[in-house]
DNA sequence: ATGTCC
């Protein structure tokens, strides 16, 4: 990105001013070398999501931003539904409420390395992975319905996991005004025998150990200390969420037309909050976020059994659950005044400080966990929102290292089985179904998340706890 | 991200 066209507000914030049909300024959280490698397609898509009706603030771009769909991956924008402010598919992307979650397992370095062979190949025997992959839970119609109104509480009475867990999900694992009839009964289909599915892609079950602790106060209040394994989920609502993105993203590329709204670039098709189709999207987003909980709590089941195997005595217990795709209704302060405010987080993790009246009871002195996944084969880290007083971007962050390379650029330039060697040598076992997939994930199709995290900690958006490397990586 | 183009 060419920084000229920027203006340095302070070290870690860029700001465009409004210009155009701008109606409020692009801000970006980076560093100067992360920003100035940035793609210039997240200037020009941070600067139209500026024009859409009815945003509030500012369109903000994370350190991880990159480009995607309409809205920057790592971007956050947020509306007000009383001066016209919209919802947009593109604004929360496609696998809606992909998220990670992670667990600790109360086991140390020590106790895995002399299985982690056995370990590897028992998770990727019991995790379904990949493009086609399907799961155990086939959903009948009635049975999808109640998955996609209770999310991850639906899957807790079903047998899935410890009461505990909920209070250790955001939304306490159940998405509100979640609203079943307005998922199309194909969305419902794709997803019948996808349930307990982890995906393709960036989608990854790692088995990681605490190497550095950054915050020994975040730290322990997370309970977690240097040698200690923790498991790392990273999926979202497969094949339903894409196929509602796709459904809504052709419907309000319709309704934006007949209401009216000028749209920058198709891509950025939305409709108002208080109109039926954007009711309608909130309600189909809401299930596809119960979903994605709700996916996320099976695999968090076999993941537990696929332990106890290993070791009968391990007792695994949830630390956090994020979403980082989502449009989620909060109230924020907006030039001292409290509104309720629609906020897309695309690629963005939710990061509330301390005191945050909607944290649990257990995370308001320290802030809410905020899991950053690397890419394959490197470094992840486990971040808290930053002080309330000074919120930016809504209380967000990063979500992880973002791309620097295509998938096809990827894919052209490394073997897949090549780079399950390099790691093995490293000491970490990869599982995949697809070598493809493999090469498309390499580490250097990435950017450096260790700078991506500093980035976000020196813009003020959290703080960094603790950093973990993977040992084991079960790969979509 | 994705039954990687209905």
């Amino acid at each position: 990105m060419d920084i000229s066209k920027l203006q340095r507000r302070s070290e870690f914030e860029w700001v465009v001013a409004p210009y155009g049909r701008m109606r409020v300024p692009a801000v970006i959280y980076a560093s100067v070398e992360l920003v100035a490698a940035m793609d210039e397609k997240v200037y020009q898509q941070a600067t139209q999501v500026a024009m859409l009706p009815g945003i509030v603030q500012a369109s903000y771009a994370m350190p991880d931003a990159h480009w995607g769909y309409g809205f920057p991956i790592g971007g956050v924008a947020a509306f007000d539904a009383e001066q016209g402010g919209v919802v947009s598919a593109g604004g929360v992307g496609f696998d809606i409420s992909c998220g990670v979650r992670t667990l600790r397992t109360g086991l140390t370095w020590h106790d895995i390395e002399p299985v982690k062979t056995r370990l590897a190949d028992s998770l990727f025997a019991r995790i379904p992975a990949g493009v086609y992959s399907t799961g155990q839970y086939p959903l009948a119609p009635p049975e999808m319905d109640a998955m996609l109104r209770g999310g991850a509480q639906w899957a807790l009475q079903r047998g899935f996991g410890e009461a505990a867990d909920l209070d250790c999900t955001e939304e306490h694992g159940c998405m509100a005004g979640a609203d079943p009839a307005q998922v199309s009964e194909r969305a419902k289909r794709r997803q019948r025998d996808e349930m307990g599915t982890l995906g393709s892609g960036n989608h990854y079950l790692e088995v990681q150990h605490v190497t550095e602790i950054l915050d020994r106060h975040i730290a322990e209040a997370f309970g977690l200390r240097a040698g200690d394994i923790l498991v790392s989920i990273h999926c979202g609502s497969r094949g339903l969420g894409h196929q509602i993105g796709t459904d809504y993203l052709k419907e309000m590329l319709q309704g934006a037309r007949q209401a009216g709204i000028g749209l920058p670039d198709r891509e950025l098709a939305c409709a108002h909050l208080d109109s039926l189709l954007g009711r309608r999207y909130l309600g189909a987003m809401r299930a596809a976020a119960n979903c994605a909980l709700a996916n996320r709590q099976i695999l968090t089941h076999l993941t537990r059994e696929t332990f106890r195997e290993l070791f009968p005595d391990s007792r695994l217990t949830l630390l956090y659950d994020v979403s980082h795709n989502t449009c989620k209704e909060e109230t924020h302060a907006v030039d001292g005044l409290k509104r309720r405010l629609f906020v897309h987080r695309k690629g963005a993790t939710r990061a509330f400080g301390p005191g945050h009246p909607d944290l649990p009871p257990q995370f308001r002195d320290t802030g809410q966990p905020v899991l950053i996944g690397g890419s394959m084969g490197t470094a992840s880290y486990i971040l808290a929102g930053a002080a309330g007083d000074k919120e930016n971007a809504f209380g967000s962050a990063c979500h992880g290292a973002g791309r620097s390379l295509s998938r096809h650029e990827a894919s052209r330039r490394w073997n897949g089985r090549t780079v399950v060697d390099e790691l093995r040598a490293k000491g970490i076992l990869i599982r995949s179904p697809s070598m493809r997939g493999v090469a498309e994930e390499a580490p250097l199709a990435y950017k450096d998340v260790g700078a991506v995290v500093a980035a976000a900690e020196h813009a003020g958006l959290a703080r960094i706890a603790a950093r973990l490397e993977p040992l084991i990586s079960i790969k979509g």
